[in-house]
DNA sequence: TCAATAGTGTCTATTAGACAGTATACC
DNA sequence: GGTATACTGTCTAATAGACACTATTGA
């Protein structure tokens, strides 16, 4: 079955074809990974008495070279000859932020001719959850312009033309990127198109709002991964530190999602999930709340309820 | 903001540092796109009484070349320097099946260094959804040796091993694909690695049970897409006929994913995602059955519920 | 008539949403 | 004491599961 003694058409073995074997001569693409690495940074309450604010932030880099001088980027580079995509993609953590172990997952691949204007790049997007905790120990932080950006996402407007034997959905969605020196607004157009048993969605950047490449798209299709598998995954749990309240992991889901949850379905919901401590918080001027631990699904609870 | 006017570290503006440059000359990776093309087959009923079955298939070729010569591989082709990722998919699809509308999914980019035992290779994964009525009128089935397979999946143990901090999941996962003359049942391992922060899913052929290169993970992967994508999503109909009756489409989800679902919570879920014909099925032994078509999100029923 | 499927009504269990009410720290 | 948050109890709405029951055909 595996075809090692058989000969092809030159009548040669498997053996024997792959030490004649050279590589063609035609073009091809240049591969890099491109890592979407979010956080989320709990900011300072204004008084005593209120919670710290949690926002999602991702990880850009000013460019320092052509094409897009100037521009910020999502962080990134080639994945070496010698190295799986994976491996690459780790790598590339590791020297942005310094961090080893992370949430890490392949997301998409962008290989639209004309995103690189300086030849053929086709780009494998991950997106990496950190927490912050780590980010503060580890060095991270290369010698390049690096910065955290608050993200938030809106959808700006919703299309719907119907066609023959179909309709076109085009969805235009504004992406806000902002830290204490910059804000940076693109805009993201995602259609999909059916027609007849035909069905495709695709992605263009309506307004780049400074961000170079098509990195607009990148940033747009994380986020919304992002907040689908926070749905129904424990993903959230990367961006926890060790020990949290609920209500903090309740702020984390509500940021994410852009949209406020009852605290007390919210704690039904996840109850199964998180295993609580002996500690709490003593921090503001309210009820201290109790610290909780995440607790891998396979822990489950192996003493029964205890009834009467 | 974008750049163009700017001067890098050599004193060149964004043109001609384009005009200039010349790409390096490292190696890089070939890059494919790998279809998975999968259909669903309604074979003949044992007896006139009996309704016909359904079974999902997924398309294989037959190997002409070494490497792997003579075993089942997922049908594919290079990336042409001059085409996009999604126009190389369309045109495998294409030139495959002489389908050219179908639902398409990028699915996940395999970047193994030793998975192509002649150079780097590095493969684009595609999962397309046909109907069976558009294959049988469209041509199809290039002069190679391609046929439909059979598909079922099954999982043939799980395991949970502690770490230090953290822990490893690790699933065996059988998968069957069969036709009158061939049956292959490779084994591939997903692996989920947790330690302190981190989370990684990786996948290995334990068993490639004839198929060429690293294609037993991909086809693991395009069925849990397609079962997952199957319960939140209206991708059932990109599998269908025009015209179906309910139970037709209850039997593809049943065979999908691999579990008998009951009629009447089956009917209820799906009911705002079809709308009914006048017309009915005559065929077998037993009541007719109304035939439906799949209803656009976007067409709401604007008539409100008649109530009195 | 009857085997096999089509289709509906309804009871129950589970889950999500809403919201009031209690608890407790700090200034 | 008052404020802001932590946390729980419970009512209601929506959804999923179970299953019995009716409907209709071709041989």
């Amino acid at each position: 079955m595996s075809g090692k003694n058989k000969v092809d058409r030159n009548g040669l073995t498997e053996e024997e074809f792959l030490r004649s074997y050279r590589p063609g001569d035609y073009e091809r693409p240049s591969l890099t990974v491109d890592m979407l690495i979010f956080t989320v940074l709990s900011s300072a309450p204004e008084n005593y008495r209120r919670t710290a604010d949690k926002t999602l932030q991702v990880l850009l880099i000013r460019r320092g070279e052509h094409p897009f001088l100037g521009s910020w980027a999502v962080p990134g580079g080639f994945v070496g000859i010698h190295e799986s995509i994976d491996e690459a993609a780790k790598r590339e953590l590791k020297s942005e932020t310094g961090v080893d172990h992370a949430y890490l997952e392949q997301l998409y691949t962008w290989g639209e001719v004309g995103r690189d204007p300086r030849m053929r790049v086709v780009s494998c997007s991950y997106m990496a959850l950190v927490d912050r905790s780590q980010l503060l120990l580890q060095a991270g932080e290369d010698a390049d312009d690096a910065r955290w950006f608050d993200v938030s996402s809106e959808i700006l407007s919703e299309e719907i033309t119907p066609l023959p034997d179909g309709e076109r959905r085009e969805r235009r969605i504004r992406i806000v990127l902002e830290n204490e020196d910059v804000r940076l607004e693109p805009v993201v157009q995602v259609t999909e198109h059916r027609e007849g048993h035909g069905r495709t969605l695709s992605r263009e950047v309506e307004d780049s709002g400074g961000l170079a490449f098509d990195h607009a798209k990148m940033i747009q299709y994380g986020i919304e991964r992002l907040r689908s598998k926070l749905e129904y995954t424990d993903i959230a749990f990367a961006l926890m530190p060790q020990l949290f309240t609920l209500s903090e992991l309740q702020r984390v889901y509500e940021v994410i999602l852009g949209k406020p949850l009852l605290a007390a379905a919210f704690r039904r919901k996840i109850a199964g999930r998180v295993e609580e401590t002996e500690e709490y918080t003593r921090e503001g001027g309210h009820r201290p709340s109790k610290l909780y631990r995440y607790r891998q699904a396979g822990e489950e609870l192996d003493r029964e309820e205890e009834r009467i």
